[in-house]
DNA sequence: AATTTGCGCAACTAATTAGTTGCATTTCTT
DNA sequence: AAGAAATGCAACTAATTAGTTGCGCAAATT
């Protein structure tokens, strides 16, 4: 099996392959850190559903959360996010080589 | 809600959010169009695991396939492809933007 | 013609996942 | 001090998922 480095990038992918995840990590993006219950506002779940996800998105090492009185504020981890541009990169590298692969397959 | 053009892409993530599947888009792009058997010999899962990943990869648009004579024969979508690249960069841009506000937010 | 090869179909299991509800705890507000 | 707000913990359900095995069929090989 070749090693391209990408074997970490799957649990990545998972942690974003979620709808509700996904928008999380937009509000996060667009709207900075927020707390548990003004992140839930924004879905049609509930707090224990967000609280979950925002579980699932910090093990995956793309969010964390730091406590200021009662509440928890969530913000997105940023040497983690850009470990996975690296990986989304590497993808795009690796696929526009087989684009370009493929585009001589086609022509020839 | 806000509507980012997002909204498609989580089952885009979720298809590459498994390890099997991400080697199979791996040696896709490395080793061109293959078949099922031959996909299967770099796997440590059963022909059927593949065959269902590889469903998953099709119904995500990521690959299809074409038979001939008793081989069915496994290529990734490069059109699709070129989609989901563009999924990546909308992502990463708006990631980049995230973290030069985040920047901002430290520094003052 | 007989055998091997490549594959689909179907049924099943075990594990994971997304979601819920109910209750307890801590912190803030009045 | 009392009540409201923000959250965690735990138990539970329903649906999905990754995987298997067994069988049958059509295409290639000998």
């Amino acid at each position: 099996m070749r090693t391209t480095g990408l074997d970490h990038a799957a649990p990545l992918f998972a942690a974003l392959g979620d709808e509700t995840r996904l928008a999380l990590v937009d509000r996060l993006c667009s709207g900075g850190p927020l707390s548990i219950t003004h992140l839930t506002a924004g879905t049609a779940v509930t707090r224990q559903a967000v609280t979950k996800h925002l579980r699932i998105l910090a093990d995956a090492g793309l969010a964390r959360d730091s406590q200021r009185g009662r509440e928890h504020i969530w913000e997105l981890d940023t040497a983690r996010l850009a470990e996975v541009r690296g990986y989304l990169d590497q993808i795009s590298q690796q696929w526009d080589q087989a684009l370009d692969r493929l585009k001589i397959f086609v022509e020839e």
